[in-house]
DNA sequence: TAGATTGTTAATCGATTAACAATC
DNA sequence: TAGATTGTTAATCGATTAACAATC
């Protein structure tokens, strides 16, 4: 696990509570609210901002709007993030349509299938052949891939996106896959958070 | 976080690997093949195996077919787990779909929505009324549930789902809903992940 | 036996939390 | 000022890793 991670995706879950803030009209909050929002200390949001370099007033708490900027700057979301996603299965089309990542200022700008028969290119976000991909992906300068072909397919398709330039990957197969150490992947692997539960459930304490 | 979740965790990751070197005939482990293959430390995987009083042989490894029963002793997964579904929009017909679960011997035996034209009694899993969740959970004694539903419902839904006997959730919502002590709740953020993967390929080192 | 691998202990590392001085 | 909150340090906690005796 890569340094800081836990607190770089509390900084996104902040961010989502200082919105809901925002748009009730406040201005302020305090260390405290945010630690409960998200079921932490407050030392350790204070701890959090601290790394980043967020500031607060010492008395006054921390100004919502500054915040949000900040936190933005830091998950380096001052500027449209595209990306491109491999399967257009079920889930492939789920996310495609997900309006979670616009708000987020991250944009799906094409979907790659190796059935031609899912190649559509006049659709909103375009569904192209696998084999026009790396090429794409060089055009547009795309640094970032989703992952949601099937297993066998997976690390063959992740290997394309590296080799024409991807530096971060998102994977939503439950294969393990292999990457150079300057990649970072991040895995959504439910079937496994699914047995997380089952087995807490089933070893309470 | 609960203690020890991320070996949890990587157990299920082990139990992937272990499926494929079975499919490819294999009978044997060693801590260093199982390690490579999840990327952690032969001392991780053996200290995992450990915490949950999995053995191997003192030379000979481990036996595939005896980890792959003990782990999924451990998952509770000896039996098919049941849960629900909140949310019939895009995310949740993909969930609907997904083959995944059912290797895992988790099934999604209905989905619960509030928008009545949504609602399909005779679909192999049937789409139901919101009002109908409670009694459904009760009935059939169901304690996970899965959260597909727009933000602005989910507090609502899981309270409804708590209330009626749920004791752990799959949180597909960006909100950070709030639950009692007893409940597990794991949180699936893709937007948040993808911003984790923004920041590191921004910061890398 | 010699060599290799487990199981476990101890060391290390990093993340969380408590505590409190600084300060508004 | 008195009271409250930040920012930071030090303490605690837990997870990972190295090392090695046990042993097959």
């Amino acid at each position: 696990m890569p340094k800081n991670q836990n607190a770089i995706l509390r900084l996104s879950r902040y961010k989502n509570t200082l919105y809901k803030l925002k748009t009730l009209g406040l201005e302020k909050v305090f260390s405290d609210n945010l630690a409960d929002s998200i079921h932490v200390k407050s030392s350790q949001v204070r701890k959090d901002f601290s790394i980043f370099g967020i500031e607060g007033h010492r008395k006054g708490g921390y100004e919502i709007n500054y915040l949000i900027n900040k936190i933005n700057e830091v998950l380096g979301k001052t500027k449209m993030n595209n990306v491109i996603l491999a399967g257009a299965g079920k889930l492939g089309r789920a996310l495609m349509g997900y309006k979670g990542f616009n708000q987020v200022n991250i944009k799906i700008t094409a979907i790659f299938d190796i059935d031609p028969e899912k190649v559509k290119r006049d659709s909103p976000v375009p569904v192209l052949p696998l084999e026009e991909m790396k090429e794409y992906i060089k055009n547009n300068h795309i640094v970032i891939g989703i992952i949601a072909v099937p297993e066998e397919a997976a690390q063959l398709v992740v290997e394309h996106m590296i080799g024409a330039g991807v530096k971060g990957l998102l994977n939503f197969s439950t294969t393990n896959i292999k990457v150079p150490d300057h990649v970072i992947v991040n895995n959504v692997h439910m079937e496994a958070e699914l047995e997380n539960i089952i087995y807490y459930i089933n070893n309470p304490e």
